[in-house]
RNA sequence: GGUAUCGUAGCUCAGUAGGUAGAGCAACGGACUGAAAAUCCGUGUGUCGCUGGUUCGAUCCCGGCCGAUACCA
């Protein structure tokens, strides 16, 4: 029985994802204030602290606006997932779905959005040595010899990787060492079920306009200081977190490894392609709605679906 | 106005002793189970400036036109 009388039927968790630059910033905060809600971020940049402008993250009056969750809550040194992602979201959403009987989730990382979505499988995070271990196999060995190991610890895996990802093969030899079975046996691709509905609408527009607002937006991002911000990271540059678009190419600029100029181009050019994949990611899941960036129009679908 | 050089993919350019063309970059398509703004795989997308001529056949040779650049006036 549910005690407050909010039934789960009329739980809606509206998505909100499309690639970068597109608008999705300025629909979501329409959306939660038409519902008089919140936003939950799917972003996977946006969570550091301080990478403001080159990850265009929502300006202090929306935040003040409407309220957040997962924008500058973790320092850049913090180790952080799709796994934990899922679990704080979920954790928070039962909380917000208290109050709210619509919550919206915006942001361009599909991989993290698909977490809370679809669920991922129960896997562990591999601990340090592990990762260590494996990291120094690939520097020492190669892809050859992840290859070599991915084949004996799990040749069932092997079939169907991508053999030429060393990324793909390490977690895969991480997972297999630290369980002592393959990590092919441990992929069950379940499904859980939500205590909510979820909406899933995904934002786009003509590639040679998205283009033309992703180069104009790198523009104003230099304009507003992005070279201060990015050089106030250098000490850290090593994180994982600051490998990102926008912030590399300046760290390569620092280190005489091109002009200004040049790095400013190649921001705008990975910039490009990062939402190119970001489109492929979405289009694989057709239970999207599409639609141009128009408030209006999204929420009066909305409002046909709820 | 004259002379010279050039005009080939979105850009920079290569090339064909005449058989409709290829590099780099850009672009496009795809994959994705704890690095995901990451990581990886794949794909030439073209009236060879226009127009006549020679030729079985012209992007290539010849003429004219248009455009660009340089030099001379």
């Amino acid at each position: 029985m549910v005690a407050s009388g909010t039934s789960e039927r009329s739980k809606f968790l509206i998505i909100i994802t499309g690639p970068t630059a597109v608008g999705k910033t300025s629909v979501a905060i329409e959306v939660a204030k038409h519902f008089n809600t919140e936003i939950i971020s799917a972003d996977s940049r946006q969570f550091y602290k301080g990478m403001v402008i080159g990850t265009a993250a929502p300006a202090i009056e929306d935040l003040e606006l409407v309220k957040h969750y997962f924008v500058g809550h973790l320092e850049i040194e913090n180790y952080f997932n799709v796994a934990k992602y899922e679990h704080d979201v979920l954790q928070i959403l039962d909380q917000l779905f208290i109050k709210h009987r619509v919550v919206v989730l915006t942001g361009g990382s599909g991989f993290y959005i698909h977490a809370v979505t679809n669920g991922i499988d129960e896997l562990p995070d591999a601990d340090d040595q592990i990762r260590a271990h494996v990291q120094e196999i690939y520097n020492e060995g190669g892809l050859t010899e992840l290859r070599r190991m991915l084949l004996k610890y799990d040749p069932v895996y092997a079939e169907k990787v991508d053999m030429a990802n060393p990324v793909r093969i390490m977690r895969a030899l991480e997972v297999s060492l630290q369980m002592g079975v393959p990590y092919s046996s441990l992929l069950i691709n379940s499904k859980p079920k939500r205590p909510f509905n979820i909406l899933k609408i995904a934002l786009n527009i003509p590639r040679n306009e998205l283009h033309n607002r992703i180069n104009s937006r790198v523009d104003a991002m230099i304009n507003s200081g992005l070279e201060e911000e990015v050089r106030s990271f250098y000490p850290k540059r090593n994180f994982n977190s600051l490998n990102t678009v926008g912030y590399r190419e300046l760290f390569d600029y620092f280190d005489g490894l091109s002009t200004k100029e040049e790095a400013i181009e190649k921001i705008k050019t990975n910039t490009r392609r990062y939402a190119r994949r970001q489109i492929t990611w979405i289009k694989r899941d057709k239970e999207y709605h599409w639609f141009v960036p128009d408030s209006k129009v999204i929420i009066s679908y909305i409002e046909s679906q709820l």
